[in-house]
DNA sequence: ACATTAACGACAATCATTACAATATGATTA
DNA sequence: TAATCATATTGTAATGATTGTCGTTAATGT
């Protein structure tokens, strides 16, 4: 899909920033992976693949900004990194994930879901709500197979 | 509260584990501070002051235990750093966190709110839900005061 | 093409967390 | 009571992720 990264090329550009060959590369990156939930780590050694020059600093660079930019969103799921997940375009908010304790699989959820819980959070809390994050932690579909005991 | 301790005591032996003096002066110093979300270091630093011989090695093992025996959980809200939350007792799950991207408050929402979003991930992507984080993120009722400017 | 200045790359520094190895504690049993 | 065994603790070293520094490079506007 090419009009997407011309899409984040000039969100680049109308926050005054350069769009230079490695932010490019990075950003191609995380396309290429929407998918995954890469750490800062994973996403330098596959744009190393591409751009075998690329610095370790630059990459955590990129993804700050893309960060600030509400291009990518930053989770951690408890394990000591940061991961980085491509923002859905056009969505309001962060999606929900699916963390499965034993194999370790994350899925998301695009759905919102939260739009009654969220309506009752800003009246009784009086809270301005402008993201969330939602990740629920469990028996995937996959692990769930077979051994059905009710816990 | 005496008997919250008392019954602390008596789930760390019932794993198997010894209320040591370390163990329980980093417990009291939690449950003193159960509005805070303190995090290792904090932790240390307090438990410190009642017994200056603790290591820090120590209070992370401790904190590790209380999350694997489920009294505290542990949460990251974004900085680098891990924090540690008292479980309310019985409570079936977490609960939920309201943090002001303006003055960074941190309150904490008890009520469980999550029950219909939670039987619909349940049936619908099969996942068997053991556990959940959610945290929002916006201006708390203080920082809101006064400018109303709906966005 | 040229100057300005943001961006880069390599590496050092920092900060949170974990691993290690030696010592201490405390219960159990001879 | 003393020997034994397992577990817990301590201080410190090691690790691993992330950020800062600084001299160099290259993107952009004229």
């Amino acid at each position: 899909m090419e009009s997407r990264i011309e899409r984040i090329k000039k969100q680049l550009h109308n926050a005054k920033y350069k769009l230079t060959p490695q932010r490019e590369a990075t950003v191609s990156v995380l396309l290429e992976h929407e998918e995954d939930h890469l750490s800062a780590e994973d996403v330098y050694l596959l744009v190393k693949e591409k751009s075998p020059e690329i610095g370790l600093a630059t990459v955590y660079r990129t993804l700050e900004l893309l960060t600030e930019l509400k291009v990518v969103d930053k989770i951690n799921f408890g394990d000591g990194v940061s991961r980085f997940d491509l923002r859905q375009e056009g969505a309001a908010h962060f999606h929900h994930h699916l963390v499965c304790i034993e194999c370790g699989a994350v899925d998301e959820i695009q759905e919102d879901l939260l739009g009654d819980v969220e309506q009752i959070v800003e009246d009784r809390w009086n809270f301005r709500i402008k993201d969330h994050r939602l990740t629920f932690h469990g028996i995937c579909s996959r692990c769930g197979e077979g051994n059905e005991e009710k816990e």
